[in-house]
RNA sequence: GGUUCCGUAGCUCAGCUGGAUAGAGCAACAGCCUUCUAAGCUGUGGGUCGCGCGUUCGAAUCGCGCCGGAAUCACCA
């Protein structure tokens, strides 16, 4: 399961590292033998998106995606800054009224109206849910676009506003076992302090559900209908202790499937300036990153005249899929567990450590073996290779590396590493290229040597597409 | 303050289930295209592996204590 994209915002950076983890482990998981099914969950519900449609009913004027010209998550996400900033100047007003800093954000007439809505959607209200759904709509719209440039989709999605009412009545069931207590105000909690953690509100004091009593729904719903053997969290580390607090609540309350519960806690995505922010406006959108991407590819391949024989459809695809190369090896090859870092200012690198680079070695056997078919009528798939060789040290260490594979696909699914993956590429492709250079291949007098060699270039471009495979990462035959 | 995570060349990162002179890439400098794709290859310079103590024949790797950074401890999600 992947961390829940929020409905006013359009993804970002931290989201695409979220979801190719989550894909490529998915993946790694598979090649280990184990049915992988992938799940997406949507927080779509709550005070952040009433916000947005406040803010669209006030200063919208019926705008649409289509009107607009505007993605669908953009145009939501237009309208929640634009609360924002309309929020931030009553609070001045206020406090220049004379108002305390705290009581101005409290009482701000927008904030108050935004409240009311969400009262009125929770009272399922009909014309506030006629816009909720119309907005969530827009904005599934919009992030199922950047899905699909970015080669993901999901088994399942779930949406917190499914799932939150079966939260409520697991934490109701809990209070009436005496496993949960209410406060004298009526909101329930779990103490926690046995644990060594705190106390844990479940439930507010008007009966309305928090982000704990949503994922405690969720959880019990997928186990309903997966009962899996193992539940994997990909969601950032920033909430460790969400997910500590989730099982142990879980368990407290019977669940033994609880145990289950893996939290791939994963670092987050830092500029050079510090965290993101979405409200400070320092994301780094994950639509805008991808088209730079692909400009970037346009302008590196153009300018090394690597197209000119390509139709412009093939030149196009090509461009996307070094584009996606770079960005998505960029961001698997860092330890999950790990902060990174991105800046902006310098475009991630296509040369050196990084998918084109893989990429390129991948093309370039492809080529030779291209040639090999044209120049010497050899198709090493028909033939099989005299094993009694005298091997050069740099094609033993090539055999080495690809015996190594299995094993590495086996340690990245147990440390749940991608990054294992992406490192053991490099290397192999790193190893081709010092043996391509120096030892010659098609230009080679014997032709048991061109013979084995191929194969050894053969299984080389096999490996690295496979290991890229893992990675979503898709390989050039040209490039 | 409590808890969790991170700290390896100027920068970005490998290596961490203990093993020999700690590896890449970027950046800098010097080379290699009339021969299989130069998005490549070769070389040079650059590191008290945050600090200290301990365990061990042996520690970047394991333990403890400091120091530095991040996250979190909401009737936000």
């Amino acid at each position: 399961e992947y961390s829940p994209p929020t409905t006013n915002n359009p993804l970002h950076l931290v989201h695409i590292r979220n979801i190719l983890l989550g894909w490529s482990l998915s993946e790694i998981l598979n090649a280990n033998g184990w049915d992988v099914k992938k799940l997406n969950l949507v927080n779509d519900r709550g005070i952040h998106i009433c916000k947005s449609m406040l803010a669209w009913i006030k200063f919208g004027n019926g705008e649409t995606p289509e009107s607009g010209d505007l993605k669908g998550d953009h145009l939501v996400g237009k309208y929640y800054v634009l609360f924002d900033k309309y929020y931030k100047e009553q609070i001045k007003e206020l406090v220049a009224q004379g108002k305390e800093q705290e009581e101005a954000e409290k009482t701000a007439p927008i904030l108050l109206e935004a409240q009311e809505m969400l009262r009125k959607w929770e009272a399922n209200d009909e014309e506030t849910i006629r816009l909720w759904k119309t907005m969530n709509a827009w904005v599934y719209a919009g992030f199922d676009d950047t899905y699909k440039k970015l080669g993901v989709d999901f088994d399942k999605i779930y949406y917190e506003s499914d799932t939150y009412l079966l939260g409520k009545e697991i934490v109701q069931k809990g209070l009436a076992d005496g496993h949960l207590y209410q406060k004298e105000n009526q909101s329930v909690w779990a103490d926690l302090t046995t644990d060594g953690l705190d106390e844990k509100l479940l439930l507010r004091a008007d009966g309305t559900s928090v982000y704990m009593t949503q994922d405690l729904g969720t959880a019990l719903l997928r186990h309903r209908e997966f009962n899996a053997e193992k539940l994997v969290y990909v969601v950032g580390n920033e909430q460790n202790y969400h997910f500590d607090v989730l099982k142990i609540v879980l368990k407290r309350l019977g669940y033994s499937w609880a145990e289950k519960l893996y939290h791939l806690s994963y670092g987050m995505v830092e500029l050079p300036e510090g965290k993101m922010k979405s409200r400070e406006g320092t994301v780094v959108d994950a639509d805008d990153l991808i088209a730079e991407m692909i400009e970037t590819a346009r302008k590196n391949t153009v300018e090394l005249g690597k197209t000119q024989d390509f139709t412009p459809e093939e030149a196009e695809n090509l461009y996307r899929i070094l584009a996606l190369g770079a960005l998505k090896y960029f961001m698997l090859k860092v330890d999950p567990v790990k902060n990174m870092l991105f800046n902006p200012k310098e475009s991630i690198d296509f040369n050196g450590n990084t998918g084109p680079f893989i990429q390129y070695t991948h093309a370039r056997i492809k080529s030779l073996l291209r040639k090999a078919k044209e120049q010497k009528n050899i198709d090493i798939k028909s033939l099989s290779f005299d094993t009694e060789i005298n091997m050069q040290a740099k094609e033993k260490s090539i055999i080495r590396l690809l015996y190594d594979f299995p094993e590495t696909v086996k340690q990245a699914g147990e440390g749940y590493s991608p990054a294992v993956i992406a490192n053991y590429a490099y290397e192999l492709a790193k190893e081709f290229n010092g043996f391509y250079q120096d030892i010659p291949v098609l230009k080679e007098a014997d032709e048991k040597l061109i013979i084995f060699r191929l194969h050894l270039a053969y299984f080389t471009a096999y490996t690295l597409k496979n290991a890229m495979h893992l990675l979503g990462i898709e390989v050039p035959e040209k490039m």
